[in-house]
DNA sequence: TAGATTGTTAATCGATTAACAATC
DNA sequence: TAGATTGTTAATCGATTAACAATC
């Protein structure tokens, strides 16, 4: 397992979209990519990928560029990509139930485990191949099935307090898709991904366009 | 209509952020806020949050800070949180349906026109109060009911291509859940909210913080 | 070999933070 | 008034881009 040096976010997020590239390439067999391609695919500049590609552990070849299939492995592993990792839901509504129903995390290694609602009327409903449990059992549940992530998808108000539940618990990243900011304690990751903020960068920017 | 002049994504991502706050704020009838407070609720330094309402034209009051509902209103005018926005989703899989769904989305302006889908075995099934349409009929309807957005939750195969027909049909934005890069004139904002790559982060993350 | 593309250093650009006079 | 907090300028920090020797 190699390890980079803590890397800015704006490098990660990047690093993602490089990753979705190759494992498209891969499917098209295509043995080397340059830095160039890669940053027209994705609209950068060829410095920045270079640049970028200094961050993890692999070195490509002059006049060749990299090796799709290895870059893509040297990705998969700074991003984790290459272990799966155990996920529940909390919160049994649209959103909650989609991503539960959602094949493509298990396709991806992002199994879920479980989902949870305090609502007696969601409580005991069949969510594909899993039942809504009661919230008085999760913490329980993630212990003994060492949940790795939590996803939040709960309204705002219940927002912390799902989220702190799920540290006591014992997980060790949230994704956050609540409209709200949550704090936790350094050792658990929090990632926002939130829907709705994203519409409002679009609005904005659409805003902008039709000045 | 107050329109700023262009704004780096990083600080129209905070003002989303405030704008959250600012909502939460305004139910609990809080009448001033610091740029100290809004700096810690989300964890940034006032300095930050001082510079980032330079770009919004609105302006607090020394000793006092600024005033919630003014803030919350020039943070609207600036998203276009205070519009409402016409979108349809395409691709009726868990994710599009979900997000047809969720009605956040109608609460915070984002109506949801319609959901297409090209599966045969989907076009007619119900989805709330809305049916799925065949894509043949995308066009004229985007067209004729004036979408503003287009949300893109199809297989990653197919983006591009459910991409460029919603811009031929006019829409000005697109909100890109598929896991690859979608290339659009420059009139058409495009924005990412991929789950998957987000989980990414957060697992990368993870990974860092058990070392 | 000649030419293309890397990895890396240096230059530029932009964003964040610090500092402080102005103000209520 | 004295004190707190703004808006803004200047300083710092970091990220992106440019440039180029090394290399295959």
């Amino acid at each position: 397992m190699t390890i980079a040096k803590a890397m800015p976010l704006s490098v990660v997020r990047r690093l993602t979209k490089y990753f979705a590239v190759l494992q498209d390439l891969k499917r098209e067999d295509t043995e080397w990519v340059s830095s160039q391609e890669l940053a027209d695919t994705i609209g950068l500049t060829s410095s920045t990928v270079r640049q970028d590609l200094t961050h993890i552990n692999f070195y490509g070849k002059s006049k060749l560029g990299y090796q799709t299939a290895g870059l893509e492995k040297a990705l998969a592993d700074v991003l984790g990509a290459d272990t799966e990792w155990r996920m529940v839901v909390v919160g049994a509504g649209n959103l909650g139930r989609a991503l539960a129903l959602h094949e493509e995390f298990g396709r991806r290694g992002f199994k879920i485990h479980g989902i949870f609602d305090d609502d007696e009327k969601k409580i005991g409903r069949k969510v594909g191949r899993l039942t809504v449990q009661s919230m008085d059992e999760m913490p329980a549940s993630v212990r003994k099935t060492r949940i790795d992530i939590g996803i939040i998808a709960v309204p705002p108000a219940a927002a912390q307090s799902v989220a702190d539940m799920l540290i006591i618990s014992g997980v060790r990243g949230l994704l956050n898709m609540a409209l709200t900011h949550i704090v936790a304690p350094r050792r658990v990751a929090v990632i926002d991904a939130r829907v709705i903020a994203s519409l409002q960068e679009l609005t904005h920017a659409i805003k902008i366009l039709s000045e």
